[in-house]
DNA sequence: GAGATTTTTGCAAACGTTCACACGAATTTC
DNA sequence: GAAATTCGTGTGAACGTTTGCAAAAATCTC
């Protein structure tokens, strides 16, 4: 036996087909049962091919000029259950429809995600899924000249007819848990911003202030501060907020991590959630439930979104004629118990410095 | 134009020898520089082929009989960071050697677990890295009749030679955290088992019978609760130990997920962690050093995990006649802040039933 | 029941590679 | 400097499919 077994145990089409009697092409019509085959010869080579165990071999059906089969999903990083409820969806839909989901991480290196893009656009795969891609700029366009299909999740700035995008209603969401901290009376509200470079992060920090806006309140450059999505940046913006001679008495953070941040910082300081400062967030991830207090924060559909990224994709790989799709799902305000009404002289430390 | 621009417009090597004036199989060579060429014709096929933008068709050679340079990695789901974590060690070690990462998720279906073995070792990947498998029977005999490479994750009792497995010392470290419990004075310590199909519960449970038997303390069945690795049932098997006319004054769960559940409802029922009731978990996901107040737990090295499970496997690839191995790597006790010596009288909720 | 039509089947070529083999050129050996 | 060796390159076949074309078989039409 030769160290290789495996290639060689390998069934082919020729092999059913000597089984059953019939030619090897009359095997590939069954299998791809688009033509017409007698039934009863349809049959016996079905059962040939049961008895033989065989499997069709992608890898040559897609040399042929078929599909692959394989669509590519480019992810920041899968460490975090954001794109863990994202992938979930696309997987599940990918699964029912029997395509095979190739996972590329970029790390957030700018270079991997454009290197990854060509590969992958070269036979590996025959669509491809971008979730919360960074520098689209430096591809976005041999895609579409390569009239590659592709799917961007939360990302929004495209004006190509070619290019389908699934996102949430950023600004609407931002704007909804905005006024829904004024309407509980808070008039000074500190805004993490997410990272610059995502489109979803300006969305959600415009959605902010236009609510202050449309409250009449007046925005306070100080009550803005940069972040990252990430967890210790909004630890170390809380920080910053409560060290103000006039902190607000909410925090907003532009996503879940770092409200979990801003949450670690605010109880680390002494004060209560939601008593002495409320905290909001956005997203709705699985831990958002789970911390205590409960996180009320601004809901994505993500699992959903995912699901519909790949819709869009498939749709587009059985009519590659249709035009790009943009599709903006509706996003949800989720109270839970982290936002309380403003009282007045809060921000200052309770006595008893309680450890939480 | 046709509607697929795409198939058409990809530039083989042909194409390259062409362009630099040589034979096809030369440029071959050169691709996969092992062959003696002339450095000047290298020189020259090099330049054709950036000039026209030249990427191999991994279909192509896959079908010929080389690698498809594609791992699959068999998954529960994806939606955690303990797979996350473990993902993201394959992934960087897998992305360093050139290779490809597909991935299916079996979301605990225990048919698509070995539906998908199958369709994976007929050419899709060269090899297979399974994740928390659970119905290894199902397949495991063909994978190594197949001589197909593969690894197995978080999994033990594979008698095999071929097959490799890694994982970390379950027993031990769960030996070393009930032990931790003993020796802040705990007598009666709960314990959450994990799902009964994966051979690690079993283990983590016989590392906790263990340090019981060895401090000499009895070992109660009610202080034994069955479990699935999943929260909510952690929640369920605390609330049954806080009803309990003597209940434990430490409950040990046999993952993080499962111990947050613990958290929830020690807390829920107004009970302080660690003052009246110590909560230890296993894994040291990401969160466990997130919730509040921190999580004692047993760390196991998940990205490092996923790394070795790659470098097995790859390791395996170039050398096919190599023995499977076994990789047992070693589970640290990190102490945080859920975990106190035992008082007298605890288990008694506080009059004040505080809300968190 | 013979020709026309339709359905079913088989053959051959192609997809883009790799690789064994062979052959000519360059280099070494004596 | 001729024979032997090594090096560099080209030819052809094969990997397992799909699919256009044509032949064979079955069915229909009168």
């Amino acid at each position: 036996m030769t160290t290789r077994g495996r290639k060689n145990s390998s069934i082919t089409i020729v092999d059913v087909a000597r089984e059953a009697g019939v030619s090897y092409s009359t095997v590939s019509r069954v299998v791809n049962d688009n033509s017409h085959v007698r039934p009863e010869t349809r049959a016996r080579v079905l059962n040939a091919m049961l008895r033989l165990g065989y499997v069709v071999n992608q890898q040559a059906r897609s040399l042929r000029g078929g599909r692959s089969q394989v669509i590519g999903v480019l992810v920041p990083d899968v460490g975090n259950t954001y794109i863990g409820a994202i992938i979930q969806g696309i997987d599940s839909e990918l699964a029912a429809r029997q395509y095979h989901l190739m996972l590329y991480t970029t790390h957030r290196r700018k270079t991997k995600e454009s290197a990854y893009v060509t590969t992958i656009t070269r036979g590996m795969a025959d669509g491809l899924l971008l979730l919360l891609p960074t520098n689209v700029e430096a591809y976005i366009e041999s895609l579409q000249k390569l009239q590659f299909p592709h799917v961007l999740v939360d990302y929004q700035h495209v004006e190509n007819a070619f290019t389908s995008t699934v996102q949430s209603t950023n600004w609407q969401g931002a704007y909804d848990a905005t006024r829904y901290l004024i309407e509980l009376g808070h008039r000074r509200i500190g805004y993490i911003v997410g990272q610059r470079e995502m489109q979803c992060s300006l969305d959600r920090l415009a959605g902010y202030r236009a609510a202050l806006a449309d409250a009449g309140l007046p925005i306070d450059p100080e009550l803005i501060y940069p972040g990252d999505f990430y967890r210790p940046q909004g630890y170390m913006a809380a920080n910053h907020f409560l060290s103000l001679p006039n902190p607000p008495t909410a925090i907003f953070a532009a996503n879940d991590l770092s409200a979990f941040g801003v949450m670690d910082a605010v109880l680390n300081s002494g004060r209560r959630i939601p008593e002495d400062i409320s905290v909001i967030g956005f997203d709705d991830i699985l831990e958002a439930g789970h911390v205590h207090p409960g996180l009320t924060t601004v809901r994505q559909p993500l699992e959903e979104m995912g699901r519909v990224a790949a819709q869009l994709l498939l749709k587009r790989l059985d009519n590659p004629d249709l035009p790009g799709e943009r599709v903006e799902m509706a996003t949800e305000l989720i109270v839970r118990d982290s936002c309380a009404p403003a009282r007045e002289g809060v921000g200052i430390p309770p006595e008893v410095s309680r450890r939480y």
